[in-house]
RNA sequence: GUGGGUAUAGCUCAGUUGGCAGAGCGCCUGGUUGUGGUCCAGGAGGUCGCCGGUUCAAGUCCGGUUAUCCACCCCA
C-alpha cells in the first residue's frame, strides 16, 4: 500500500495524441474509410486476439507477439494462455475468411481499420502499438490481376488526398526475384530474396557480402542478382531491361508479365508515384506475387509507411479451399507521428464544438439552456458554460479551445442575442433560429 | 535480446573546478463596472529517476538499478 503518486509517464511505444492532433487524426481515418468505401470495400472488425496457433500459421513472428493473461490467474488455469494479440490485420482476415466461407460474396473485398500489436523496441517510427488500414480482396481459387493495380491506385489516391509530402510507392514481383534466383541456379532464394531486401539499408556492396558469404554464391551468380537489383523504372519498359541479363525461366516470365501488366494498368498516374524497383522484396514470406512498398522520398530510411502484395494461398492454414488474395496496408500511426514530429501538420481546435453559449448569470440559466437546445437542433455542435464566471474567462475558454463563436444570450430582459467570431472579432446581433455561420 | 547516449518544474532545457534549485514556454490571479488573443505586475509548482557509496558538503564524483532515446534485428 502506498499513497505515493504514480508518475503520469506515456507508455513508450503506446503512442496517444493531444485533442487538437487527434481531431486530425479522426479526419484522417475518416477520409480513408470514405475511399475505402468509394471502391466497395465492405468493413469488418476482428478480435485483437487471435489463437495463437492462428498467429503462428505463417512465419515465426512468436517473439514480437503479446500473450493474454489475467493477473490473478490460477496457476493451472491456461486458458487464455493460448491467446494473442495480433499483430497484423491480414493473418486475422485469412482465418475469418475461413470461417466464414458459406456467409461471404466472393470476390469478397473488405476493409479493415485496427490497432495492432507488435513486441519490438520502440523507436522512432516503429511502435507497439499502432493502427494500420488494410484493404483485401480474396477469392477462391483466383483473384484478378486487376486487383494488384487498383489497390495501389486507391492508396495514392488516398495520400494525394492527405496532402503527404513526397513519397513513392515501389512495385516488384516475387515471381521475377523467385524466378531470376531459380534460374541462376541458387538453391535458396528465398533467403536470397531476404537477403536482397536490404539493398537499401546496408548498398549493393553489403548485399553482395551477404550473397557470396552466407549463401555460397559465385561471383558470376552475386553480380547478376546485383545487376537485377539495381534495376527500377515507372514504366514496363524495365521488362526489356530485366530480359536483357539473360536469366531465363517460367516463373521469371510470369512475373515479368504480371508487372507489366500492373505497371500499364498504372501509368495515368503521376510520374514517380508508382514505380517498380527490383530491389524490394518485403521481409514476410507469404507474399508470392506483386509486392508493395511507399516510402517518404525525404526520409527513405524511415520505414515503409505502406505494404502489401499478394499471396496465393494465406488461409491455407485454415481451410482446404484454395483462397488466393491481393492487399495493402496504410501505415497510419508511423505515417502521422512523422509528420507531427516534422511540424506538417495543421492542427485546429481541440473540440468540435461550433459554438460556446455564454451563461450570463445563474438567473439567465433558463434561457441559455434554451438557447443551447435551439442552436444543437439546428444541426450546430454547442456547449454551454456550465459557471456563471466572468465573460472574459468564458470567452478565453472558447478561445483556447478553438471554439469558433461565442454565443451570447440577453444579458436581460428585452435585450437581443449577440454572437461573436472570435477569429474576427466582430460581435453582432443574432436570432438563434435563422443565425447561420459564415 | 546486443551496443551506445540521456534522466533537473506540466513541457523544452540551463546549472561553472562539488557550496542554499534556475530560465523560457505553459498554468493561476490582478490591471474596476458585461468580452478572449497583445502588454504589464504578482503567484503557484521540483523527495534534481530510484538505491547505496565518497565528502564537512553531492543536481554535480563513484557503483548499482529502473526508465527512456538511438543503432542492430525486424517491420506499418
Amino acid at each position: 500500500m502506498t499513497d505515493q503518486l504514480v508518475k503520469p509517464l506515456p507508455i513508450s511505444g503506446f503512442p496517444e495524441w493531444v485533442p487538437e492532433v487527434r481531431l486530425v487524426e479522426q479526419h484522417w481515418i475518416d477520409a480513408i474509410r470514405r475511399k475505402f468505401e468509394r471502391y466497395g470495400f465492405c468493413s469488418i472488425e476482428t478480435p485483437s486476439v487471435e489463437a495463437l496457433e492462428v498467429l503462428m500459421a505463417k512465419g515465426e513472428t512468436s517473439k514480437e507477439v503479446y500473450t493474454l493473461r489475467r493477473l490473478q490467474a490460477d496457476a493451472d488455469d491456461d486458458s487464455d494462455a493460448r491467446l494473442g494479440l495480433h499483430f497484423d490485420l491480414t493473418v486475422p482476415f485469412a482465418r475469418y475468411v475461413a470461417g466464414h466461407l458459406n456467409d461471404l460474396v466472393f470476390p469478397f473485398k473488405r476493409y479493415q481499420i485496427q490497432r495492432v500489436w507488435r513486441g519490438e523496441r520502440p523507436q522512432e517510427g516503429r511502435f507497439r502499438e499502432f493502427t494500420q488500414c488494410d484493404i483485401d480482396v480474396i477469392n477462391p481459387e483466383q483473384v484478378s490481376l486487376q486487383f494488384d493495380a487498383e489497390l495501389p491506385r486507391i492508396v495514392h489516391e488516398i495520400m494525394t488526398e492527405l496532402d503527404l509530402p513526397a513519397w513513392s510507392l515501389y512495385l516488384n514481383n516475387r515471381k521475377i526475384l523467385q524466378g531470376f534466383y531459380e534460374g541462376l541456379g541458387i538453391a535458396d532464394p528465398i533467403e536470397a530474396i531476404r537477403i536482397a531486401d536490404k539493398m537499401d539499408k546496408i548498398g549493393a556492396d553489403g548485399v553482395g557480402e551477404l550473397l557470396s558469404t552466407q549463401l555460397g554464391l559465385s561471383q558470376e551468380q552475386v553480380s547478376a542478382c546485383l545487376d537485377l537489383a539495381r534495376i527500377n523504372g515507372g514504366d514496363s519498359s524495365i521488362v526489356d531491361a530485366i530480359g536483357r541479363l539473360g536469366v531465363k525461366s517460367d516463373l521469371l516470365s510470369e512475373g515479368l508479365d504480371e508487372l507489366a501488366f500492373v505497371l500499364d494498368s498504372l501509368s495515368d498516374l503521376p510520374e514517380g508515384s508508382v514505380r517498380a524497383d527490383m530491389s524490394i522484396a518485403r521481409g514476410l514470406d507469404y507474399y508470392t506475387g506483386t509486392v508493395y512498398e511507399a516510402k517518404f522520398l525525404d526520409w527513405p530510411s524511415y520505414g515503409s509507411i505502406c505494404a502489401g502484395g499478394r499471396y496465393e494461398n494465406l488461409a491455407g492454414s485454415f481451410t482446404k479451399r484454395s483462397l488466393p488474395g491481393v492487399g495493402i496496408s496504410i501505415g497510419l500511426t508511423r505515417i502521422f507521428a512523422k509528420l507531427l514530429a516534422e511540424g506538417l501538420l495543421t492542427t485546429g481546435a481541440s473540440c468540435p464544438t461550433d459554438v460556446l453559449v455564454v451563461l450570463p448569470s445563474e438567473q439567465r440559466r433558463g434561457d441559455a439552456t434554451a438557447t443551447a437546445a435551439e442552436l444543437r437542433g439546428r444541426g450546430l455542435n454547442v456547449e454551454l458554460y456550465h459557471q456563471a464566471d466572468k465573460v472574459g474567462k468564458q470567452i478565453r475558454y472558447a478561445s483556447r479551445k478553438g471554439i469558433p463563436y461565442v454565443w451570447f444570450p440577453p444579458f436581460d430582459d428585452g435585450k437581443p442575442h449577440e454572437v461573436k467570431d472570435l477569429g474576427s472579432g466582430e460581435q453582432v446581433v443574432a436570432d438563434p433560429a435563422t443565425w447561420q455561420r459564415d
